[in-house]
RNA sequence: GCCCCCGUAGCUCAGUGGAUAGAGCAUCCCCCUCCUAAGGGGAGGGUCACACGUUCGAUUCGUGUCGGGGGCACCA
């Protein structure tokens, strides 16, 4: 059957602002002007200043050397009649404080249970094709609580561009072809080395981790001493570690190349493989996934590498110099030239990334994403650099920093010491504060700042946690629904004329704030609005559950009621999930 | 030295070119005969680090100073 067409819903505020252009226009045209006449509205602290105020006529004012109340005072004379509008005053210097009558936000309830998980959705986006990566940590180990960060901060980010009418890929880059996987490799060597009964140095500077010992049993379990080498060939001109640590490294892991020949591969690739596989599940159990796994290897082995060199260098960006060859990103706002190729041939990270990043471009999206941790920000230059070098538009590209996060318990900072491998792993956090209360206090901060991570207050279940606070309001609904036992569409016929209380045109007004608090985390890459939006949203349901009884006597108020908090559990259960929250129905 | 982030209530943090700057915690007072008190109401608490500038208007923008954190590799 064919689906008749729904009422264009309009929210309140679109068709406030629709009135207020209308307006404008009228009297733009009285005193001649061809202003731009873009209006927009605030929504003021203060209920006393009304639901919206505009300032539109002060900024016309100035333009036009005309009083701003005498202005105001036109705007509103012109106004066209509406039953959205209760009353418009003008105030203060020449805001006109706009005060919506009830009918405007009641609608809302039944809108938000209509339109379901899609309550929100919007178009700012416009179906452009915007690639985010994150995370990407070196496969070299477990993943700790900065990585989390990034993982949570992607991962919500993802959801809400999502949300917000972007065609979204999250992409992880692995970083499977560097030295620090061949030191990874040859850790795991030296400790299998052991257990087949040669006595080996193991230096220092290598990878210290137990992990490095399990995936050696692994080895060893399977093909018992296939790879054992002997010690004297394994330390043969390797020059002590006492002199240059890095050197002595680099000289084993030449050594274990040539002694193990093809069987190297094996061991990296083990070692790889596990550590991608692990850093996969915890990233998986945590509600974070990727639509890629862009493999750093791939670059060197396709050649991409040598064309993205060959695309600068037929700009005239690079030149050579100590054997090695440089690009010069000074001319494009760098503070010094990178080198691209080493002296001894191989490409610098950095090459590497160059080719990637005009591999993203070359695929097509309109925009491209990094989400970095924040010690990486010296970076950007040379990199928008290097694309700009390569004839791209680096303007497409835009790099998120994330700051660090440092944990605290008991009103301590909790030591995460990297060296010696004895940071914390996101896992030990997930297992002890639990995934929800990990998501979400992960991006309760924005991003460029500095995150104290309070392990006593993730953990506690009171009211002093947000995560709770929040999921509490979503069971409450929960409950009363349950108690009622009815079938929610049913509500969609409530007469919603009936919600007059205070409490309850609140949270009217809350839900109808979640398409432009989507729009705005969206559009300022700030995932942390829609923990805020919740909190308040979870207020407001406390608020009038304590005020006010749901299941009353009155059937025709009962349904009004009952399709408020249904439409509440709707936004909140919608919300959570873009956070990668769960929506208990019990607690 | 240069670059980036931050400085807002006792603490942790939101916020904004506008009208009396907010929330949670902590402190104090109050509210369950009732759908989950993991809740709610109220009180106190501020030179928005400081100075100067732009503006009709600055906590917000600019410059400088002072504090805190981070980054400045032929590592990744």
């Amino acid at each position: 059957m064919p689906a008749s067409p729904a009422p264009a819903y309009l929210d309140p505020q679109s068709r406030l602002i629709a009135l207020l252009e209308q307006a404008l226009r009228q009297v733009a045209a009285e005193v001649a002007t061809n202003l731009p006449l873009q209006v927009e509205l605030e929504r003021p602290k203060q209920a006393s200043h009304g639901d919206f105020a505009c300032n539109v006529a002060m900024q016309l004012g100035k333009a036009m050397k005309r009083n701003p109340r005498e202005l105001a005072q036109a705007v509103i004379a012109a106004l066209p009649a509406s039953d959205l509008l209760e009353k418009a005053e003008i105030a203060g210097p020449g805001f006109i404080n706009l005060f919506l009558k009830p009918a405007a936000w009641q609608g809302v309830a039944a809108e938000v249970l209509a339109q379901a998980d899609a309550y929100g959705s919007g178009n700012l986006g416009r179906g452009a094709k915007v690639q985010i990566e994150f995370v990407s940590a070196n496969p070299t180990g477990p993943l700790h609580v900065g990585h989390g960060r990034g993982a949570a901060f992607g991962a919500s980010l993802s959801n809400v561009l999502k949300m917000a009418g972007y065609e979204v890929q999250r992409e992880y880059y692995v970083n499977d072809a560097g030295r620090q996987m061949d030191i990874l490799a040859l850790s795991t060597w030296l400790r299998y080395l052991a257990l087949c009964g040669e006595v080996v140095p193991f230096p220092g500077n290598a990878y210290q981790g137990d992990y490095v010992s399990t995936m050696a049993d692994g080895i060893y379990a399977l093909h018992q001493d296939r790879y054992q080498r002997p010690t004297a060939a394994v330390m043969k001109g390797v020059a002590a570690a006492e002199e240059d640590a890095e050197a002595h490294l680099d000289a084993l892991i030449a050594n274990a190349k040539s002694l193990l020949g093809p069987d190297y591969a094996y061991i990296h690739g083990y070692a790889l493989e596990e550590q991608l596989g692990d850093c996969r599940n915890d990233l998986t159990e945590f509600g974070v996934t990727f639509d890629t796994w862009f493999s750093e290897k791939t670059l060197h082995e396709s050649g991409l590498i040598d064309r993205a060199v060959e695309q600068m260098k037929k700009h005239g960006h690079l030149y050579q110099q100590d054997g090695a060859l440089w690009f010069r990103s000074t001319a494009f706002g760098d503070e010094k030239d990178r080198v691209v190729r080493r002296e001894n041939g191989s490409y610098t990270y950095f090459a590497a990334d160059i080719a990637y990043h005009i591999n993203k471009f070359e695929r097509g999206f309109d925009r491209v994403l990094d989400v970095w941790g924040a010690d990486h920000h010296g970076y950007i230059p040379r990199v928008k650099g290097a694309l700009t070098a390569a004839g791209l538009d680096a303007d497409r590209l835009t790099v998120a920093l994330v700051q660090f996060a440092v944990l605290y318990r008991n009103g301590q900072k909790a030591s995460m010491s990297t060296r010696s491998g004895q940071y914390v792993t996101l896992r030990e956090l997930r297992n002890e504060v639990g995934n929800d209360a990990a998501r979400f206090f992960y991006v309760l901060r924005k991003s460029e700042q500095h995150l104290d991570f309070d392990l006593d207050l993730a953990k506690s279940q009171s009211n002093d946690n947000p995560v709770y606070y929040i999921q509490y309001a979503h069971a409450r609904i929960c409950s009363v629904l349950n108690s009622w036992g009815g079938l929610e569409r049913d509500l969609l016929d409530a007469d919603s004329g009936l919600l007059q209380e205070p409490r309850e045109l609140a949270l009217l007004k809350r839900l109808a704030e979640f398409p432009e608090t989507i729009n705005t985390a969206a559009r300022e890459l700030s995932p942390h609005v829609i923990a805020y939006y919740l909190k308040e949203l979870a207020a407001d349901l406390h608020g009038l559950y304590v005020a006010c009884q749901f299941l009353v006597a009155d059937e025709a108020l009962k349904q009004a009621r009952l399709l408020l908090i249904a439409a509440t559990r709707q936004v909140l259960n919608s919300g959570l999930a873009l956070l990668g929250v769960s929506a208990p129905e019990k607690m």
